[in-house]
DNA sequence: GCCGACTGAATCGGTGTTCATTTACAGCGC
DNA sequence: GCGCTGTAAATGAACACCGATTCAGTCGGC
């Protein structure tokens, strides 16, 4: 019983694995479910015993992922006190999936964007999580006078999220360097701590 | 003859259009020949006459606008001596899409990432046209002393695309205020450049 | 009446999904 | 142990649909 559902939850694992793997190669409309099926080492019918449809398997698989990478995201950030150094943190968990968990960071910086409608309807949700933990962040460093108080929280954080976004972009499509990236996070961290640094109150 | 070919041409852009406006509702993926047709007032094989398959169309849209885009965007930077001046024209023009041309801008910002493969073979020229027209005002800020120089012109070019890119997503999956895209643009903006300046050489 | 542009219904290949059948296996009586 | 059996999981060939593309025919200008 208990270990029918934990082979059902591995079977259902492997599927998805296979298929961050395939679309990460292929993207999601030119991929077929049968070789979703194949490298998964199944049926195409038993995808359908785990998942709804073809687009189910993007959907759970984004929610899924996005999911744990919040949570990551929360956790390692509470550790930390200072607003730089959550800001350091963000840069390096974000760009650190391109080195962990490469054929996700290409799924979800590629081909997560497939239609408004697709993105509104259920990407959304994860999404605004993860940018509401950036401008948690950014508003904490606002409160503690550390970080300026006229640039809002949110455009903040969809900006940070944006830039190392382009960059997994450009790194995916381009050279694939890992020492070239971790600079370029450096770099990005210190334009964004700069650019959000509040003004020193000098005199007055 | 010459009449002809305009005409040719300007059905060829009416097809163009119509794609746009429904590739930016529909995604590529779901949107039909069909009705891309329907739109434009054309028959369905009349746009195999103009472009050797839908592939084609969106490679042309884009090869086409892109084209366009960054011949402006270097013309208005040409017209701008400070490097500081120039990014913030850099962020109203990107961002300045969204008003003027809403559904290349969906296009663009949404549906053209479609595959690695696509993106790599056909994108990228045009791509990283755009990056390197930011990444030269970048350097010439560091060249003019302006820009601190230990940040990469080509990184800090991704970013700022990817800022950019990033609001726009946001913008468009939520409110769609002009207002509120205006001023996030003056704050990121200021992000960049602050987070850019030079330190200032003080003493020693 | 010739030529090139245009039309749009028919074609045809491809693929997501289904479902009749098979397999795996746990429980059970002997 | 050992067959028996009921059930759930898995299979994969067949189906049904769909939409990109084609092309034989029409149109319109010269």
């Amino acid at each position: 019983m208990v270990q029918e559902r934990n082979k059902g939850a591995e079977k259902r694992e492997r599927i998805l694995q296979s298929a961050i793997k395939v679309f990460a190669r292929k993207g999601f409309y030119n991929t077929r479910v049968s070789e979703i099926a194949r490298t998964a080492g199944v049926a195409d019918g038993t995808i359908y015993l785990y998942f709804k449809n073809k687009d189910d398997i993007l959907i759970s698989l984004f929610n899924d992922r996005i999911g744990k990478l919040n949570d990551e995201m929360e956790r390692q950030l509470a550790a930390l006190d200072s607003p730089s150094e959550k800001v350091k943190r963000i840069v390096s968990i974000q760009l650190g999936l391109l080195r962990g968990h490469k054929d996700l960071a290409e799924v979800i910086t590629i081909n997560l964007r497939q239609s408004n409608r697709f993105l509104k309807q259920y990407a959304a949700p994860g999404f605004n999580r993860y940018l509401d933990i950036i401008a948690a962040v950014i508003q904490e460093g606002q409160q503690s006078g550390d970080f300026r108080q006229d640039v809002s929280p949110r455009v903040a954080a969809c900006s940070l999220f944006g830039a190392l976004d382009g960059l997994s972009l450009t790194w995916v499509l381009g050279t694939r360097d890992a020492d070239r990236l971790a600079r370029a996070g450096q770099q990005v961290s210190h334009i964004f701590i700069e650019g959000l640094r509040a003004p020193e109150t000098t005199g007055t």
